[in-house]
DNA sequence: TAAAGCACTGTATGAATAAACAGTATCGAA
DNA sequence: TTCGATACTGTTTATTCATACAGTGCTTTA
């Protein structure tokens, strides 16, 4: 989608509040008194002008025919939840896909990309059980304690991260677990995502 | 909300199905072709029993205003997030509601019906922590081994439910605390809800 | 320095729309 | 047996609405 202007920013503004109030699109009248205009003309041009930069789709004839695009043809199909995976190949494959969840993204902060099944009990002094589903927002980078989705010799493991120059721990939290070394001159070492947030349904509970 | 017949039903669910299609409500000659009437004001009359039974409501004057009513719609907001619960108030009060989430209640197996902000560490080693959200299913049944939403004393905890008799048993999960034993001859106890899942997001992660 | 985009006013028009009025027919309850 | 509710057809009308056309002024890009 294109930059918009400040105020096609608040048109558009402006059209998503009136659904979320009313249920339904506003009119070109609506808008205009709304933001102001005297003429409903106005409204109809930062329509053109939002349409053009992909920001919204027009039903032409069609009264209040206004539908925002972007962000809702994602959350319609929800995160997806990565089971196991397999050795060597890519975490986010299709193959690997157990389930959709409709869940908003900006549920957590970095907003989650997708859902990882949890393995194990490394973690379970985080409050990370065996059956979780870890939230996870794609990066390759990662900060001194942030909780890490790693690729370590074709295995995915979640972990606390720790970089000391070249050499990188990653810590489990959970006593009967030790810490892996990483020395970045020598091995490979992938950062998938990191961990922004934790759902658990059922089994573990 | 009155009973419908089996074609206001249908209208109303044709209205339902276009709205979450379209993402607006139809025109009465919508409804008229997509139900078969040659005459809109077969839709006419069908929105006016609808309005008449309480199932939608009509913005005179308004194209397309027609906004469907019920539970449902709420449900659509999402489920609620409860705060901190003052004593003696009911749980499921407006002013405890902190924000709303827009997830499936579906993705719990019973669907939960709202979130409880989780206080205190009394369930850490179920991987419950401080600051998590609950996901609760009201009900004022538990068995034993549930985790439940109680309240006992004008006072709302989440415990391991064991039940001996007319004894009852709310079982923490961190060995810093102890198990609070309730006689229902002498104590008044009151099961707001069973856990059916766990959502954690950010500051204890 | 011209052109293109931005942000509007002001007016107009035809199509879309809500909603009333006038009917027809069936059915179950008072 | 009449009344109200249900379930429509068919027509009409005032209003709502999308959208085009003709402008003005300001700013940013070529």
């Amino acid at each position: 989608m294109e930059q918009l202007t400040d105020r096609q920013t608040q048109v558009l503004a402006f059209i998503k509040e009136y659904m979320a109030d009313e249920g339904l699109p506003p009119t070109r009248v609506e808008i205009a008194s709304a933001l102001g205009f005297r003429s409903p003309n106005a409204a109809e041009d930062h329509i053109k002008a939002l349409v053009r930069k992909g920001a919204i789709e027009v039903m032409p004839g069609m009264s209040r025919g206004i539908r925002i695009l972007g962000e809702e043809s994602v959350e319609e199909d929800g995160l997806p939840l990565i089971g196991r995976v397999a050795a060597g190949s890519p975490i986010f494959s299709e193959a690997h896909v157990e389930h959709r969840y409709a869940l908003e993204p900006t549920l957590f902060h970095p907003p989650a990309d997708y859902l990882l099944r949890v393995r194990g009990m490394s973690m379970r002094d985080a409050g990370i059980l065996e059956g979780d589903m870890l939230a996870v927002h794609r990066t390759n980078e990662a900060k001194n304690g942030d909780l890490v989705v790693a690729r370590l010799d074709d295995e995915v493991t979640v972990k606390r991260f720790e970089r000391k120059g070249s050499r990188i721990f990653l810590h489990p939290e959970n006593p009967d677990f030790s810490v892996i070394e990483v020395n970045l001159n020598t091995q490979e070492l992938d950062i998938e995502g990191i961990g922004v947030g934790i759902i658990r349904n059922g089994s573990t509970l």
